[in-house]
DNA sequence: AAATAGGGCAACCGCACCTGT
DNA sequence: CACAGGTGCGGTTGCCCTATT
C-alpha cells in the first residue's frame, strides 16, 4: 500500500513474450548472471517490459532445466501429498520437484489435481493447515475448505516419492542438456553446471537470492 | 463444417517479506 | 530503529487450443 509502482504500466509492453524478447532477456541474464536487479534490467537490456514481468518470464519459462507439462504419477502423488501437508505453498512444493516452477505446479493443481484431490477426499474443504499456509489462500476457485480431511492414504507415500524425486539429478541434467541442445546455447560458462538444477544461466542473483545491486552494464 | 464449451497455460496483480541504508 | 527498494509468492485473469455437439 502506498508504494510506488515498480514500473509505468502505461508505457511498458504487456502480454505474451516474443521470441526476440526471450532471446534478449536470456542473453542479458546470462551475461550479467551475478549482478542482477530485476527492476533496472529491462532498461539496461533494452526491453520494454516491467522488471517483474522479466523475472517471471525467466523463472517460469526461460530458466534452463525447466520441464513443462507431462507430470509423472510420482510427481502428482508428491504434490497431492504435500498439499495435504502444507496447503497451497506452491513454491515449497515446487522446490521438491526438480525442473518445476511454482506456477507450473499451481496450474497443474488447478487444472487436474484439484479435482482428483477432492474426489479422493470426498468432501471438499480446506487444505490442511500447515501452519500459516492457507492464510491468504481462500480455497482455490471458491471451494470451501474449512475442514479438510487428511489426505487419502494412497497419496501419502511422501518419503518414497521424495526419495525418487529429490535427487532429481538425472531428470535435471537430461532436460538441461535437451534445453541446451534445443537452444543452441552450449557454451563455456564460468558457472559450473554440475550436479544442480540451478545451472548455467541460473544466476544466483536472479531468481533466488535478492542481493545484488546492479548490472555490470 | 461451424459453433460452443471446457481445459490448459502464460502472464499479471497485489501483498508480504527481506535486506540495505 | 525506521524507511524504502527489491524480491518472492499465491491468487486470478485472459487467451488459445482442443473436444464435443
Amino acid at each position: 500500500m502506498g508504494r510506488s509502482p515498480c514500473c509505468d504500466k502505461a508505457s511498458v509492453k504487456r502480454g505474451p513474450w516474443s521470441r526476440e524478447e526471450d532471446a534478449i532477456l536470456r542473453n542479458f541474464v546470462r551475461r550479467f548472471a551475478n549482478a542482477g536487479n530485476w527492476i533496472t534490467l529491462p532498461q539496461k537490456a533494452g526491453l520494454n517490459r516491467c522488471g517483474k514481468s522479466c523475472r517471471l518470464r525467466w523463472l517460469n519459462y526461460l530458466r534452463p532445466a525447466l520441464r513443462h507439462g507431462g507430470f509423472t504419477d510420482e510427481e502428482d502423488s508428491l504434490i497431492l501429498s504435500l498439499y495435504g501437508d502444507i496447503g497451497s505453498r506452491w513454491s515449497v512444493i515446487a522446490a521438491k520437484l526438480p525442473g518445476r516452477t511454482d506456477n507450473d505446479v499451481k496450474n497443474h493443481w488447478n487444472t487436474k489435481l484439484k479435482k482428483r484431490y477432492y474426489s479422493l477426499t470426498a468432501a471438499p474443504s480446506t487444505p490442511p493447515t500447515g501452519g500459516d499456509a492457507v492464510a491468504s489462500a481462500d480455497s482455490p476457485h471458491g471451494v470451501d475448505q474449512s475442514s479438510l480431511p487428511p489426505p487419502p492414504p494412497a497419496m501419502v507415500n511422501l518419503g518414497a516419492a521424495l526419495a525418487t524425486l529429490d535427487d532429481g539429478g538425472e531428470l535435471t541434467r537430461e532436460s538441461e542438456q535437451l534445453y541446451a541442445e534445443l537452444m543452441g546455447l552450449i557454451e563455456p560458462q564460468s558457472t559450473t553446471r554440475e550436479s544442480t538444477g540451478e545451472v548455467m544461466s541460473s544466476p544466483s542473483s536472479f531468481g533466488t537470492s535478492p542481493t545484488a545491486s546492479s548490472f555490470a552494464a
